[in-house]
RNA sequence: CGGGAGGUAGUUCAGCCCGGUAGAAUACGUGGUUUGGGACCACGGGGUCGCAGGUUCGAAUCCUGUCCUCCCGACCA
């Protein structure tokens, strides 16, 4: 993103709003704070599901599907979790409708009451181990590799389109092991995962961390976090991976007999990450023309639009074009020839531009005679003129060009952008002039940590897994520390 | 739940202070001319002005109530 809009850091919504609702991504509903995701956006959330399911399934996991409606005693069977999702739960009551005895419409029917709420999900934990407790009786049924594809529901005070909606799409893995060494292998596992999804796929680079006691997940014993940063300086939790300890085993009385016949709790994890991916993605690498899509995640990955003058020079660039548009196929490339007559050329550039659509290739009749097109890459706006030989080739190969030049790109950022702060002067002032990562020395309270945050909104956003050793003098209260924090103000 | 702004055409908004036939741009439809960075001309379709009351001969405009949306905060993936 360009200068401007890191310096309209107050405009931020509206202009990602602009963008995304115009840009044909998403828009609000009538439902408060719930999405539209146009089919064009939809596009992008499936690239992105295919991708991760895949990896998913390459590291031994299949899919399955749990209720939408969870009764409410489920929730209170672990303390902290539903300490956690109580304040932002929908809750079902009635199950149906009559005609309003007053006039006209409908309403609820008193007759029709429950006799237990539902809650509609804001995350599958409590109706999963519900179920597992069926499922698992002897350490041969484990371990339980699950995840499922859903949507789920959080009614938060104040939502943000794609980064904090009421409801929202994701996948959440719930896994079941014999021991407590397995399942911390599972959540590291998923945690590299989604790391390296992020960095090869969405051209994201993210640091692999583990979150404070405070920043936890509501009855995880460990939560695991990649954080990338956005362009404006900002921090984002872009997936989590949780180790559950035998919390849920507990609370759901999951047990099963190991070798030697004996019962013992299993050990659980889960891990999601949600349609802010797209958020992530939009933040990470737009700039003023609209979105910047990686080539490997981009729903069309090449654009053609012939310039033409006259049905006659009309057809032979048509043949031209489409020759160019087979090779391309042939070679698995998502390609699209727009030779609609509907738009002019003018308003076709605009238009995949904005769509983020990573390469465009323009033909004109100029360009016929000297057996040349006009190759323009979205991620840097450069134009080039290419000979017709070998097109294809080339065009694949610079699509590989744009996948790695946005990563370095968004990696030069990042790096730049985690700056250290030795006193708590400079920590302040790094946190309001530049922004982004400040790796600082904490003394391990949760009290500091909320002190911290009261006075500068800033958050540990986690403790990086590679994390090397420094004592050192925490940042606010001088008491000592065994190593730096990477703090952010975060989305 | 506190503080602010707002709800008028598909969209973005003007009109409201000072009451008197519902407006612009853009989008849309038809016809034509165009096409190397969001074309132009002509004609055309489209809104019970968020909802409910009140004041008035007359309300988008004034008054009361109500619902909803957006922004800032508390809360959070």
């Amino acid at each position: 993103m360009s200068k401007e809009i890191t310096s309209r850091n107050e405009d931020y919504a509206q202009w990602y709003n602009d963008l995304v609702l115009k840009g044909g991504l998403a828009d609000y509903s009538a439902v408060r704070g719930c999405m539209v995701i146009k089919p064009y956006g939809f596009a992008l959330w499936e690239k992105m599901r295919d991708a991760l399911d895949k990896m998913f399934k390459d590291t031994g996991h299949v899919n399955a599907y749990f209720p939408l409606f969870i009764p409410k005693s489920f929730l209170s069977r672990e303390a902290a979790h539903v300490e956690g999702f109580a304040k932002e739960c929908a809750v079902v009551t009635h199950y149906r409708l009559k005609n309003d005895p007053a006039g006209g419409g409908v309403v609820v029917d008193p007759e029709a009451k429950l006799e237990e709420e539902l809650i509609v999900r804001p995350t599958s934990e409590t109706i999963i181990w519900h179920t597992y407790k069926d499922w698992v009786q002897s350490y041969r049924d484990l371990p339980l590799l699950i995840n499922q594809w859903a949507n789920v529901v959080r009614w938060e005070m104040r939502t943000r389109l794609f980064l904090r909606t009421a409801e929202f799409l994701w996948q959440e893995g719930h896994t079941a092991h014999a021991t407590s060494d397995e399942a911390v292998e599972e959540t590291r596992r998923m945690l590299e995962v989604y790391a390296s999804f992020a960095e090869d796929f969405m051209a994201l680079p993210v640091i692999r961390g583990v979150k404070t006691a405070s920043e936890r997940f509501a009855g995880a014993e460990d939560t695991y976090c990649i954080e990338a940063l956005m362009q404006d300086g900002k921090a984002l939790q872009a997936g989590t991976s949780h180790f559950l300890g035998q919390n849920f085993a507990k609370a759901f009385d999951v047990k099963f007999l190991n070798k030697e016949n004996q019962q013992e709790y299993v050990w659980a994890t889960s891990w999601g990450v949600s349609t802010r991916l797209i958020g992530a993605l939009v933040m990470a690498h737009s700039d003023d023309q609209g979105l910047v899509l990686p080539p490997k995640i981009a729903p069309l990955q090449v654009v053609i639009v012939p310039i033409y003058k006259g049905e006659e020079s009309r057809q032979l660039i048509d043949s031209k074009a489409k020759e160019i548009h087979d090779q391309l196929k042939n070679l698995g490339v998502s390609v699209k020839y727009d030779n609609s007559d509907n738009s002019r050329p003018g308003w076709k550039f605009a238009e995949y531009e904005m769509k983020g659509v990573p390469v465009r290739v323009a033909i004109g009749a100029r360009d016929l005679e000297n057996n040349v097109v006009e190759v323009a890459r979205r991620d840097t706006k450069e134009k080039k003129t290419v000979g017709l030989d070998g097109i294809a080739q080339y065009i694949d190969g610079l699509l590989t060009d744009i996948q790695h030049n946005l990563f370095k790109k968004a990696k030069e950022y990042r790096d730049q952008h985690i700056t250290p702060a030795d006193s708590w002067e400079e920590f302040e002032k790094l946190l309001d002039e530049k922004g982004g990562f400040i790796a600082a020395h904490w003394d391990g309270t949760a009290e500091t940590e909320a002190v911290i945050k009261e006075k500068t909104k800033a958050t540990i956003r986690c403790i990086p897994l590679d994390n090397k050793k420094e004592n050192g003098q925490c940042i606010l209260t001088g008491k000592p520390s065994v190593q730096r924090v990477l703090f952010a103000r975060a989305y």
